[in-house]
DNA sequence: AACAATATTGACCGATCGGTCAGAACAATC
DNA sequence: GATTGTTCTGACCGATCGGTCAATATTGTT
């Protein structure tokens, strides 16, 4: 054991661990916590069965961390918004921003997905601790701009879960998604639709006027 | 073997097979497909591992049977549109309608969820047949609403999509809006609000006038 | 009562589950 | 080149998986 061993840079052991969770996320968002087996893991990882039990201890912990990780990724949204703020300009790029997530992390994302459809057992804490908090806070900043009159007053809980479920279903319903459009994978023309869609429809809905967009004429 | 096999009343028999379903439905929606074990059927159930398979044939059976049998509850839903009809009246309706669903089946809501995350093995033909064709259909419809003045020109399938994934939150993401909420169940309160607020944000979103909503003061 | 059909279930099967461990292979230091 | 620490992995463990089956219990018919 050398000095620096908690810091240490070592690169072969990083490598590894990138590949060991990249092959984690696809099973475990595909079959869950309970359906995921550590053989699929380490077969689509390239590595023998016990080698990932060598660099991430137990299935348990190696699901946690996959769970950390992805809500690390979900941070620094709708972070810096004031009473003054923008309504127009913060919830459009809330639902781009939402959008591109579950775009950029898809695997990620139905983790996520799959630990809340059976119940959050690792993740009820967090839920009704630090996101509550996030939602409240969000919550009180729009109803203040509801009180302002730049928006109808509507519960700003029920328009925060509408984002998330609108822009989640693209990613984690993908499957009917594509199937129903016939496509294998949503094309760029597809999602700026659905974006522009999205917009035009919640800040309209919620009696905002899109100041900054200019160009809503086809949605 | 007698004679009236195919259509005997067996009040017995159907009465079991209901209770394997139903405990089915539990752990399926909560596990998924990989996830699931007969035994932890059979234990909620109250019945010996032999005796589902006696009723069932096998997992994959009962599970399909599971599927179908939430996919034919949701028959009739959205099913005698025309382009006179009035898209307030049919967009709300559609809105309490697919909420209600979800209330009424939490468990095969989730069961669902949980198949599209897995990729959809058993349902990909149903999606891009079946499931695909009910969408073209009711889309041009919506379309027709557009020409005829009725509402904005909006895509109706990123529309049809908006009301699905708003809806089904509220079902399949019940342990995240409970633990947000801090309550454990959604009240009819929260109920009632949530159906208003989601008529008020996407009919106005698309510019429909809420023609018969005389109380619409408060969403 | 006798017989046939159906229902029930404990015991068992090979396969796979998450996890352990001893030892081989490898790398770093002296 | 010997020593030491780390990485790697085949073999193995008890438990559980979906599924089979023979034996038993129950029910229905005559």
């Amino acid at each position: 054991m050398t000095a620096d061993t908690a810091n240490h840079e070592n690169a072969s052991r990083d490598r590894i661990e990138q590949t060991i969770l990249s092959a984690a996320e696809q099973v475990f968002s595909q079959h869950g916590y309970r359906g995921a087996s550590l053989q699929a893991i380490a077969d689509i990882a390239g590595l023998p069965k016990a080698n990932i039990l060598y660099y991430m201890g137990s299935k348990q912990l190696l699901y946690v961390r996959l769970l950390n990780r992805m809500m690390n990724r979900w941070n620094a949204v709708l972070e810096d918004i004031t009473p003054d703020s923008d309504p127009a300009k913060v919830l459009s790029d809330f639902i781009r921003t939402k959008m591109m997530l579950g775009q950029r992390y898809p695997e990620g994302s139905k983790l996520f997905a799959a630990e809340i459809l059976a119940g959050a057992p690792f993740l009820s804490n967090y839920l009704s601790g630090e996101l509550k908090e996030w939602v409240v806070s969000r919550a009180e900043i729009i109803h203040q701009w509801s009180q302002l009159g730049k928006m109808d007053d509507v519960d700003p809980r029920w328009l925060i879960f509408l984002i998330w479920s609108a822009t989640q279903h693209y990613t984690e319903y993908s499957a009917q998604v594509t199937g129903i459009l016939g496509t294998e994978v949503l094309s760029e023309t597809d999602f700026e639709s659905i974006c522009r869609f999205l917009e035009h429809v919640i800040l309209k809905g919620c009696g905002i006027s899109a100041s900054h967009l200019s160009n809503d004429s086809s949605v």
